[in-house]
DNA sequence: GGGATCATGTAACAGGTTACATGATTCA
DNA sequence: TGAATCATGTAACCTGTTACATGATCCC
């Protein structure tokens, strides 16, 4: 897997999220991000776009289809995380995000899907977020402090400053949301 | 022009707003988006990229491209807006973002290019922006409060305090933008 | 009978991005 | 001579995304 150049990249690693409850299909996969739905308002997935997800996780080995015939409805295309898909999602959930633009997408995602599979590992990847914003506030802040000089210094500070807030902002809501989810055990 | 589907549109819209400085061509327009340089920090854009870009730009009749002979060198292909692409390149100058994630990247462009046009552009372009952000966060907290039953709800009240959290940092560094750039009537 | 639900897929479009191609000039 | 600069371009690749197609069943 590639860098996320759009959104078809959290979407992928969504559905393997959600596969982590068991076995699914499409139509099923589908309900999760239905309207009105947590998953919805994260990111939007069409059906006809999550059944091509589907196809090439298929494809890349992530996940085993199998057809799975019912007798009066139409057929079933089960599918389940293969150990590769298994051990790339898990690794995913543990992992903090990078970039701070990030935050947007990847990490409420990451930390929905790991709330959901066990809340240990959700405060485990907030500690994790934390930790590694905390040292990227410090060299943000160094590096403002190296930069005083040379072209458009004014305005070069002034971006330092809007990282800043933005990963002081986020280091705090990471706060809220460690205090959240222990004291509620389980999402829903 | 359709959505911004990724980095491409604000590329897009950073040339024309390069071009509000006077006709130019990629070779010298390529040197705005040199390593180093603001604009890089603010996104990246190789060469070629530029190149069919510009290309883009002048199918859409937002620019005019006109070959210039040159004697030794070789021929550059000088382009110039048309009333069309200074009309749109002025208006997305005025108009604030709607999305917050366009805080990153689209923001600080229009800003950067509309300072260096007119710091008044720039100090206008704050105040709307301000305003706009003024009232999301006061949707954001009514849609918070009216959210508070149903499925996920804790999860979602935690990403509502997110959103709510980048837009005061956001706010806060607005002012912060304003100060700095009245203070300092160029930018470089 | 007819709308909602179940269930899946694919062909085609659209757009971003880059590897690579070209070739002259300047100057150390 | 050979590296850096000047200057442009495009064909191909890759990927995301969606419009549309199909058809059975359930239940009012």
């Amino acid at each position: 897997m590639r860098r996320p150049l759009t959104a078809a990249e959290p979407a992928r690693h969504a559905l393997l999220g959600l596969l982590l409850a068991g076995p699914s299909y499409g139509y099923d996969l589908a309900r999760a991000f239905a309207p009105g739905t947590l998953l919805d308002t994260i990111m939007h997935l069409g059906a006809s776009h999550l059944y091509a997800l589907l196809t090439q996780l298929e494809r890349d080995g992530l996940v085993g289809g199998q057809r799975l015939e019912q007798g009066s409805r139409p057929a079933r295309r089960v599918f389940a995380l293969t150990d590769a898909g298994r051990e790339l999602v898990q690794h995913w959930l543990d992992e903090p995000v990078e970039r701070p633009r990030d935050i947007l997408l990847d990490f409420p995602l990451k930390l929905y899907l790991a709330h959901r599979q066990d809340p240990a590992r959700s405060a485990a990847l907030i500690a994790r977020q934390r930790a590694l914003f905390v040292s990227y506030l410090e060299t943000l802040e160094l590096e403002q402090r190296h930069d005083v000089a040379g072209e458009d210094a004014a305005f070069r500070s002034l971006l330092y400053d809007g990282r800043i807030g933005r990963t002081r902002s986020a280091l705090a809501w990471f706060d809220g949301c460690a205090e959240a989810l222990r004291v509620t055990s389980h999402v829903s």
